[in-house]
DNA sequence: CTCAGTTGAACGAACGATCGTTCATAGTTT
DNA sequence: AAACTATGAACGATCGTTCGTTCAACTGAG
């Protein structure tokens, strides 16, 4: 009996499916463990409970699988998007935006994950490209709140919105970096992150 | 005629220390080249044009190299904390720190290689100890600087000056970091991030 | 100053382990 | 039967490290 296109997943593309999600959060796991260039292929498969020559079915290869990690990263980032878009103040919509992207970075798995793709894509360009996009992207926007508030008067005017926007979203992954690093907790950070932006972006 | 031990090296101590020079400076360029972990013993002894033996003979492991390269990339960062040492008003030393050490971050090799060893430290913590400790005086200077600003009513009175200048510091190596991946200009960015800071800090 | 004796720098073959990948084969679904 | 997923042995390459050996530089006794 074959399988009409349009209908629904056959038992076996379900199957599928969850295999190659099984594998990736095998590799994510890994990849956190030890690093992307420490982890085996073998060492994947393992934590997968799949074997090594079945993962190259799923998968070309060890770098395609930290590719779709990658991209799975990025599309994480689109949640701090819809942020943006709230029809409040500039300072209440900054204020959410600090608070929220702390929040993801004050969980060090988010951190490291971040760190091995940015990482490994110094070297590989077709893994930065798409996940420095979406980064530009956050920017952009956060660019775009900082014009609003300026014109509104509620913030100072400033030399470079864009290059400030880069600031913020550098010193909130610097300080989470560090975080780490120092084993000091993110989450504590955060006010201090909020008092910094607001002293330096608010009218005097 | 024997040596006296207090005198001029011996030709073979000379030789030496030139050929263990030789060696981290090989390293060094292969970690920049490749990364630490894309980086084979054999090409480190290729590019110093040293046997692969002979590279052990200098140095137990692959790992030390790393841990001796980290130790000279830590000592130059103490050329930041006579900058501290100046007896001019806060917002000047502020100033000549952030300029000073933006300007050695716009050197993509020394990021690069910060970027490596502290990616490393994650897993090994003897490589990140004293890495991080050398960090960390310099934090502690520049929150005495935040303070002296504070008390001659200079800076605007902070809730943490400590987490103030975790945060300075965050930031520009964010900013670096980030202007390799989007081969941006590190020392454009510069007065941005002074503009940034000094609004933050000063008495409104 | 000479010269046997000692030291340790230099070398590259070799080791065992592990790397990412391929492949022939077996099993399962459709 | 055709089409697929699954398996683990096998491949060649490379990994970090060790090894035995050679030889130039240094030492101290004569």
């Amino acid at each position: 009996m074959p399988k009409p296109p349009g209908e629904a997943e056959s038992k076996r593309a379900k199957a599928v499916a969850e295999r190659r999600a099984l594998i990736l959060e095998a590799a994510v796991s890994c990849f956190l463990e030890k690093g992307y260039h420490q982890t085996g292929v073998r060492d994947i498969a393992r934590q997968a409970g799949v074997s090594l020559g079945n993962l190259y079915n799923h998968f070309p290869g060890k770098h395609d699988v930290l590719v779709e990690i990658a991209a799975l990263e990025r599309d994480e980032m689109t949640q701090f998007l819809e942020i943006f878009a709230r029809p409040a103040a500039a300072g209440v919509v900054l204020g959410d935006f600090l608070r929220a992207y702390g929040l993801y970075l004050a969980q060090p798995e988010n951190v490291l994950l971040a760190i091995e793709i940015t990482s490994e894509a110094l070297r590989k360009p077709d893994i930065g490209e798409r996940f420095m996009a979406n980064r530009f992207e956050i920017v952009g926007a956060l660019e775009a709140v900082l014009r609003r508030g300026i014109e509104d008067g509620e913030f100072r005017a400033m030399p470079n919105p864009h290059q400030m926007s880069h600031l913020i979203v550098d010193m909130l992954d610097g300080g989470a970096y560090q975080s780490i690093l120092s084993e000091a907790d993110m989450s504590k950070l955060l006010e201090d992150i909020e008092d910094f932006v607001f002293a330096a972006v608010r009218r005097h």
